[in-house]
DNA sequence: TAATCATGTTAACAGTGTCAACATAGGATG
DNA sequence: CATCCTATGTTGACACTGTTAACATGATTA
């Protein structure tokens, strides 16, 4: 049994994320991975100066992993530039629902993106992906119509992932008209964005 | 000093909504509101079986509010319905943006919602504000195509929300494309909503 | 009046993030 | 090679958390 672990920090940080992603990042503790990585509750403490900014790791590679998810399906050679797009938007939001609890992460307040910029970074990189497509598919428009329009398709698709994650009311026994409404959307996501982007 | 409090139930509620909204839900302890009460800690368990339960009523009342706001703004009689429509938006925005810390818990996944039911009907409610507007808008609109527009506009503003809430990245020094296109929106949300929703 | 029961209190438990003080090992420097 | 430095580990402690059990009080009701 060595004194040095060697590889602590890579190990804090993966096991980080899965714990993050099986329990919610208000479940996971340090001293729990602490334990998971064998190695003493304040080890931690070496590696990273808070919780927060461990969490704020998780939360890049998030953002870092979908942004690759987005790239995947923006160069896929064999569709035209209009299902990149949808396929983009549909690849999204199939992020949101599976990786439920990291992209929860990525989006709460607990963590304050200004105090870590590689954390801004990675989340704001995840932007650039869409402007790429947006840019190919509407040629000759200004920058900042494009910048908005970009809003515009970014705020669909969280706030689509919001609701369909959040209240969880469809697959629930309640029937009303939101939870019926949810179901038919859901089952059908890419019908919905094409009616909803017009594209 | 009387021993019975009289009213602990509805005080250590209206504390809550405080105390949440200020610090966020996070940072919210049944002790610390329990002393601002000045009663003892655990005298909340007396009416809350779980400190989640007391989110639940603050959330349920955040819900209560919205659906009072988007109300008012689909009754102002001097607007059109299409105006009124703009307006439900602006006032949903709005609501997100200054009761930041309230809206964050709404849509928090610390709470369960389908175990507790009078949240969940609140919330549900707020859905049925948005019904009324479109049907109105969209005169002969079949029942499914009603809710997925419902659906439709309803990611649209809460996602919007979302980006502009969490990514503070605007008012920040940070200069990037998502940053500056953050910026236009927010200073003119109506121009956007217009644009969007294309009404 | 007496009993019941909702509502309060105190004491305690296990768990948390975090810090200070100390231990160890491996690499740099003489 | 011997020595020191520094990165990385450990132990012990602190204040705080949600929650439960056991007990106290006082208002309502039989």
């Amino acid at each position: 049994m060595k004194y040095h672990h060697g590889n602590l920090k890579e190990e804090l940080i993966s096991s980080a994320c899965i714990v993050c992603e099986a329990d919610g990042h208000d479940h996971m503790s340090l001293r729990s991975i602490a334990k998971e990585a064998k190695v003493s509750q304040t080890a931690p403490y070496r590696h990273f100066k808070t919780k927060e900014s461990l969490l704020a790791e998780v939360s890049s590679r998030g953002f870092i992993e979908l942004k690759e998810i987005l790239h995947n399906a923006n160069t896929k050679k064999t569709l035209s530039t209009r299902d990149k797009f949808l396929e983009m938007g549909q690849a999204y939001i199939e992020f949101g629902l599976s990786k439920r609890n990291t992209y929860d992460l990525m989006h709460s307040s607990v963590i304050d993106k200004t105090q870590f910029p590689e954390l801004l970074n990675s989340a704001v990189g995840t932007f650039e992906e869409l402007v790429y497509v947006l840019a190919e598919l509407n040629p000759g428009i200004s920058a900042k119509d494009l910048d908005i329009k970009c809003i515009h398709h970014w705020a669909l698709v969280h706030g689509l992932v919001g609701l369909l994650r959040n209240e969880n009311l469809d697959a629930s026994e309640i029937d009303t008209p939101a939870a019926n409404a949810m179901g038919l959307v859901r089952s059908d996501i890419k019908s919905f964005l094409i009616s909803a982007l017009e594209v």
